[in-house]
DNA sequence: GGTATCTGTAATCTCCGTAGTCACAGTCAG
DNA sequence: CTGACTGTGACTACGGAGATTACAGATACC
């Protein structure tokens, strides 16, 4: 239907990774404490930026998760893109309308269109910041407060 | 947790309005025919475009709906905003995260302003469009096939 | 005035995706 | 060998969406 939360929990344990980057691999029970989520929620998400390269893994005891790339090279979309399925942010149709009518005929390939368009421009704007920027604006407003 | 498909149907139903404009009013059940959903769904979609004055209804026998501006007025964004409640596209976290690790303080509020952003990119491009394109774009492809 | 045709809306049901949880196999350091 | 990890399958709980039923209120028309 829509988007799911995995963004946001995606792009929180990314933050999470750069900023223990010099204590080396963090295992997903921590991540989950941060998340006050469940490590195993936290495996699958970060499974699927692994697939996508922006994490690497490492079994067995003592092993983790690490960043496979740097921060200020992953930017917002790559873990929109990473985590979520491609179904469009803005849905049409529930179901197919009427094909004997001229709108039914011709609205839904119009819509898909445009929101699609829409959805370029959501995408832009997430693609300009990166987890970087994230990082150093959550310790700015850790300074600030 | 996302978008639902209400501003699909809602745009659809104002091009059918705005198709059978000078045909008079137009009942949710013919409407419902088009969309092939149910008079009841088709009605509460048009209850929320008719609070945003879209749309006005005539009660009673003979009674159906009309738009109740041009159809060069009215912007898919309106109809976003008039059929979807006002939880963000992009949703943050499932639940709070932890209070105790910095990350967890400043992540949320920040991805909520990030994803706002983003968001409003994506109604930037839906402002840019109107039920007049759709029914002019409708009867272009009909014409074209 | 009676009747048929509409809207307006509450109540209920089913369906489906998500997050959370448990269980357990595989991997590896010490 | 043991303990600490990842990797996954299976299951449950929950919530939102769309569909459906039911019925009250409004109005045109005979």
């Amino acid at each position: 239907m829509g988007v799911s939360s995995r963004t946001a929990a995606a792009v929180h344990a990314l933050t999470f990774l750069a900023h223990r980057h010099d204590e080396g691999l963090q295992s997903s029970a921590t991540i989950a404490e941060s998340l006050e989520s469940n490590p195993v929620v936290v495996r699958r998400v970060l499974g699927l930026l692994r697939e996508a390269g922006i994490v690497t893994a490492t079994e067995g005891a003592g092993g983790g998760w690490r960043l496979a790339r740097p921060a200020d090279s992953i930017t917002l979309l790559d873990v929109f893109t990473s985590v979520e399925d491609d179904t469009p942010v803005l849905p049409t149709h529930a179901h197919p309308p009427s094909r004997s009518c001229v709108i039914g005929r011709h609205m839904e390939s119009y819509l898909a269109e445009e929101f699609a368009a829409a959805q370029r421009a959501l995408a832009d704007r997430l693609a300009t910041r990166t987890i970087a920027d994230t990082l150093r604006e959550v310790r700015r407003r850790e300074a600030a407060s």
